[in-house]
DNA sequence: GAAACGTGGTG
DNA sequence: TCACCAAGTTT
């Protein structure tokens, strides 16, 4: 539970800091050979390509779409979004509901109205693109110091730290004890190389991703373990952080589908969660003559849910809602847990 | 500073 | 099944 402190603090004798030219300890030839393993070692991945990797706006759409989420869940949306969305004045001009659906499914849906509340910031303060100071960043929405830093390293060559889980984690295990946010920072400044600091910081990143991992580290892959004091011992202790008990929770929802067609509904605008998707009735009470379909489970942050979901029966008046296509759902923001539902139970009923 | 925010993958 | 996790930000 309470492990965030624990970890290898003290683990190793005193007064044995590792002595090198840079004040916190990196040399040169840990920078050095860091960039030369990500350069052999780096993914193919969409938003490094060439055409994209110098692009401020095509790097911000990655690293918010990167928040909390998996690599492998992030790239197909990208590709999207970047195909309907080429540029900054794209989103800007687009419609909110638009962004969502093409967000749905992906989570945390305050990224893409933020998203488009700082592109349209941008754009009415005469801009065109992103702007390229640090505090200009900070003050748009969606942008803390993380994506401030990685935008502008990454797509402007500055020399700005980028702290994420991977890089928390690895410059904790390189130190030896966990590290504050601002430590990490101070030490992550350290190993931004002067002329690719975006390098740098990605080579940090994908080394935590692919080979610093939390859980299983593989340190006999690792370029840099020369210069760790942990080296694996630590294990997952110095990342892992308390959570919230989780809540299970019982819920049952209408499937209802007429002529090709399923009836949603809309959650409010003000719905502390998901605000705005689509999503099915819900059942509050049994009817005479339904069919129940089967159960699914799906986690909401905390929220363990075990949903039901039952068939109405013919003839009776549709519960509150909409009667959408599968090609109007398509282009519709519904949650997660109702494209589990459709995808398992309305597979070809609807049109 | 803790808690909340979504989802799917992994061991 | 279940706990843990992933390129964080906001309140």
């Amino acid at each position: 539970m309470t492990r965030r402190e624990t970890g290898a603090a003290g683990a190793t004798g005193a007064g044995e800091r590792r002595k090198a030219a840079a004040p916190n300890g990196i040399g040169a030839a840990a920078r050095r050979s860091l960039l030369r393993w990500f350069a052999v070692a780096q993914r193919d991945l969409p938003w490094r390509r060439p055409e994209r990797a110098n692009d401020t706006y095509a790097v911000w759409v990655s690293e918010v779409m990167l928040q909390q989420t998996r690599v492998a869940a992030a790239e197909a949306y990208y590709l999207r979004f970047l195909a309907r969305y080429p540029r900054l004045a794209d989103l800007a001009r687009a419609k909110e509901a638009e962004v969502l659906a093409l967000w749905s499914g992906l989570g945390y849906y305050r990224r893409p109205r933020q998203m488009l509340r700082a592109a349209r910031a941008v754009l009415a303060a005469g801009g065109r693109e992103l702007p390229e100071g640090f505090n200009e960043l900070l003050a748009l929405p969606g942008f803390g110091r993380y994506t401030a830093g990685a935008v502008l390293s990454i797509a402007r060559q500055q020399r700005h730290p980028a702290v994420d889980g991977n890089i928390r984690r690895v410059l904790s295990r390189l130190a030896g004890r966990a590290l504050t946010n601002a430590e990490a920072e101070a030490a992550n400044r350290a190993w931004l190389d002067e002329h690719r600091p975006g390098d740098s910081n990605q080579a940090l990143m994908e080394l935590g991703a692919t080979v610093c991992a939390p859980r299983a580290p593989r340190c006999g892959e690792c370029p840099i373990r020369r210069y760790c004091r942990d080296r694996g011992r630590a294990g997952a202790a110095l990342t892992a952080r308390p959570r919230r008990a989780p809540e299970r929770r019982q819920e049952s929802y209408w499937l209802a589908i007429h002529g090709g067609r399923v009836r949603l509904r809309r959650r409010p605008a003000t719905a502390a969660i998901m605000p705005g998707l689509w999503e099915l009735p819900q059942r509050r009470a049994a009817v005479s003559g339904e069919r129940r379909l089967g159960q699914v489970r799906h986690a909401i942050t905390y929220r363990q849910i075990a949903a039901s979901v039952y068939a109405p029966p013919d003839g009776l008046p549709p519960p509150a809602g909409q009667w959408r296509s599968k090609a109007e759902c398509a282009a519709l923001a519904l949650t997660g847990l109702t494209k589990k539902i459709l995808r398992r139970f309305a597979a070809g009923e609807q049109a």
